[in-house]
DNA sequence: ACGGATCCGACT
DNA sequence: TAGTCGGAT
């Protein structure tokens, strides 16, 4: 694909884990609702919340009770609960959903954070007195160099210029799996008793989901992380390699890292400083087809795992038992990890923040504004029960054709929503064109507003996948 | 007591 | 190159 032609769609589900709900108990469609985490506390947490809810100035973050005051109609999903810990492995699964869609019908997918908000671009809109992206096209490649950097600079000066070659990414594999928790205030771990329990119950997450990901995706993590937060509120991170899949080698790991920064007596059930968040996360992943002959292909690579200082002495990582006589602790074996995809982190961050000025533009271009919406149970029926979404062939009924007015050719009737979008994509085309001929005075960005919803049809007739969950 | 989770760059 | 830490979302 020529960067110079290419179009990159960006799809983001509204609201996402509320549809996921909404989808399992449908008599919640169309009233103010959102998914909030654990209860006891003031009703939860809220990291979900659909937009008839936000119309009452609900937010993410709020607290259900919080909620209620504000809207009394409001309805919170409750996050799965696995041994007192919020587990997401339903959100999860629906994503992956998603994404199995997505990659049947599209050559390229690549899964993205956008999000609102944004340090680096509210730096540059402060540094340079911008509102609007184009308006960097005054500055000198010099002087966006010197505030930005050699790397970020370059990057923004061609930015704005329309330029941008960074190559979609066709991988979807997450390169981590962790399951942490927080402990707050009384709830700290502040026992070994308190503590080994957790170590087992985040080792049985992180194990699940191992378990499942080697099946999926042929691989398996090699090394073992686990990330604590005291009391002290110093957080500490401390890795050991991954020999095998199972709980209790998990769990075992975790607490003879965690017990390393005891100020207690070993032989005293407390411990000193408590603990207000612990995580274990696995990452390192190396495929486990031919992993033996590709190890072979490398000579070994040492990897060390750094020493754990103390005042009185130096600890290393070693095997519960001796089996692996690997006396010299300094050092332990690890096959060549894999290659790492590395992005500028500017650009993230970047558009964020320029998708927020881009909303604020909205409101001024409401009226001539559209947007593509529908809900997630179209999105699943639609694209999964056509074999082919974009090309679909035309040996149908006619009543199922219309005529666009623009291009006056027959379209399928389902495929109006995207042959509008081509137009919608070519109009924008045709104007940046020109602004982009000439640098001058930059246009606010055209954009779809998200009020407009057109095909916002909740068409269950179009159900036909149901999750089992 | 704004949680759980993931990614990435800087540092060493 | 590997592990740790912190920032960002
Ligand atoms: N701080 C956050 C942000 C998001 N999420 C979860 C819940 C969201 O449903 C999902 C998708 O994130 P989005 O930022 O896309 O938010 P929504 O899809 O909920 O809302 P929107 O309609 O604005 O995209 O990720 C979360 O747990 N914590
Ligand atoms: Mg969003
Ligand atoms: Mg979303």
């Amino acid at each position: 694909m020529n960067a110079d032609h290419r179009v990159i769609a960006l799809i983001d589900m509204d609201c996402f884990y509320v549809q996921v709900e909404q989808r399992l108990q449908p008599e919640f469609l169309g009233k103010p609702c959102g998914v909030a985490q654990y209860y006891t506390w003031k009703g939860g947490g809220l990291i979900a919340v659909n937009y008839e809810a936000r119309n009452f100035g609900v937010k993410r973050g709020m607290r259900g009770e919080q909620a209620k005051e504000l809207c009394p109609d409001f309805h919170v999903f409750h996050v799965q609960e696995v041994n007192g810990k919020a587990n997401l492995t339903r959100y999860r699964d629906a994503s992956a959903d998603v994404f199995r869609v997505l990659n049947a019908n599209f050559k390229l997918v690549e899964k993205a954070s956008i999000d609102e908000g944004g340090k680096a671009g509210e730096r540059v809109m402060e540094l340079f007195q911008v509102e609007y992206i184009g308006q960097l096209r005054k500055y000198s490649l010099d002087a966006l160099q010197t505030s930005m950097g050699e790397k970020d600079g370059y990057w923004l000066f061609n930015l704005t210029r329309g330029i941008e070659t960074t190559a979609v990414n066709s991988r979807n594999l997450y390169k981590t799996i962790s399951a942490s928790k927080n402990f707050p205030g009384k709830t700290c771990l502040d026992t070994i008793d308190k503590i080994r329990i957790w170590c087992h119950n985040l080792a049985e997450e992180i194990f699940n989901r191992l378990e499942k990901d080697r099946a999926e995706n042929k691989r398996r993590a090699k090394l073992l992380t686990v990330t604590c937060t005291l009391t002290t509120n110093e957080t500490i991170a401390r890795s050991c390699p991954i020999n095998e899949y199972s709980i209790d080698r998990f769990a075992n790991d975790t607490l003879k890292i965690l017990k390393q920064y005891n100020k207690n007596s070993s032989t005293s059930n407390i411990y000193t400083p408590a603990i207000i968040n612990l995580g274990i996360s696995a990452g390192k992943f190396l495929d486990s087809v031919n992993t033996k002959s590709i190890a072979d292909l490398f000579s070994k690579q040492t990897t060390k795992v750094e020493t754990i200082r103390s005042t009185e002495n130096t600890i290393n990582w070693q095997e519960e038992d001796g089996e692996e006589e690997d006396n010299n602790i300094e050092e332990k074996v690890l096959e060549k990890p894999i290659t790492t995809i590395t992005t500028l982190s500017i650009q993230g961050d970047f558009f964020r923040k320029f998708k927020k000025t881009d909303e604020q533009i909205n409101t001024q271009l409401k009226s001539e504004n559209k947007t593509t919406t529908s809900s997630i149970t179209s999105f699943f029926s639609r694209y999964t029960t056509n074999e082919n979404v974009l090309n679909s062939s035309p040996n149908k009924i006619d009543d199922q054709y219309i005529t666009c007015s623009k291009c006056h050719k027959s379209i399928l009737m389902w495929n109006m929503p995207e042959h509008d979008d081509f137009h919608y994509a070519h109009e924008l085309q045709m104007e940046e064109n020109k602004t982009n001929s000439i640098i001058k005075t930059s246009k606010p960005i055209k954009r779809k507003t998200n009020k407009q919803k057109i095909n916002n049809q909740t068409l269950d007739s179009f159900i036909n996948k149901k999750p089992k969950n």
